[in-house]
DNA sequence: CGCCTTCATAACCAATTTGTTCTGAAACCA
DNA sequence: TGGTTTCAGAACAAATTGGTTATGAAGGCG
């Protein structure tokens, strides 16, 4: 993977990394924990732990045996701004109020 | 793929998809104006296309023996959505003043 | 009609992805 | 020290991806 806006879109591809992503939210996990909803071996769950981290959506830790995987949100920040750029052309209609009232719709949020 | 939103990130993850798509904010085009810009056969961008066309970010019609793409820009609102929620997470600080200037922040963008 | 342009599809190939099982390293615990 | 827990890495397999060349279909144009 040449750049990073790339290597993020594809951990995001994956439903399993999404939800790692989510539960990361929460707080710091181990692998154990992390693998626990899924229906799939712990060296899968660290695969994808790999590529999340050479993403930069996670950064990682050691605490005894333990490795603690941390969120790390910042390329989100990155990705979102990309997506950004196709804020006007995600909406049908292009006329003056059309947009005005999405501009004060936006402020909202 | 499953779900869309895997899709969008998939189709995201192509630094040529998301260059097609860049084109085609200037408008529609046909695949050979799309192919130009790339040292790659004409099939290998109708791939591409596919792509974008199963993850819903392109529509197609014909024009002539022409094939016109248009971009449709729905699904990356979508995306954007999803990474809205890790917002939170994205700033170091999270004491109560840096989030109101956070909070004002967004409210200016 | 016959030709040309535009493009999709088929067949193929190499590399990557996503899972598996097996193994062993690292760090704590009795 | 020796055992246990936690996890990463190696080796493997199957499916997917991203490219290629070859071919032919669809639709104007002389």
């Amino acid at each position: 993977m040449v750049d990073q806006l790339s290597a993020v879109f594809a951990a995001l591809a994956d439903p399993t990394r999404r939800a790692i992503l989510a539960r990361l939210r929460d707080g710091e996990a181990t692998v154990a924990e992390l693998a626990e909803p899924f229906a799939m071996s712990q060296p899968a769950v660290s695969k994808h732990l790999k590529v999340l981290e050479q993403a930069g959506l996670i950064t990682r830790t050691r605490r005894a045996t333990a490795r603690l995987s941390h969120l790390r949100a910042e390329p989100l920040r990155t990705a979102r701004d990309w997506l950004g750029d196709y804020r006007a052309y995600w909406q049908e209609s292009h006329d003056r109020l059309d947009d005005l009232l999405t501009e004060l719709q936006e402020k909202d949020t």
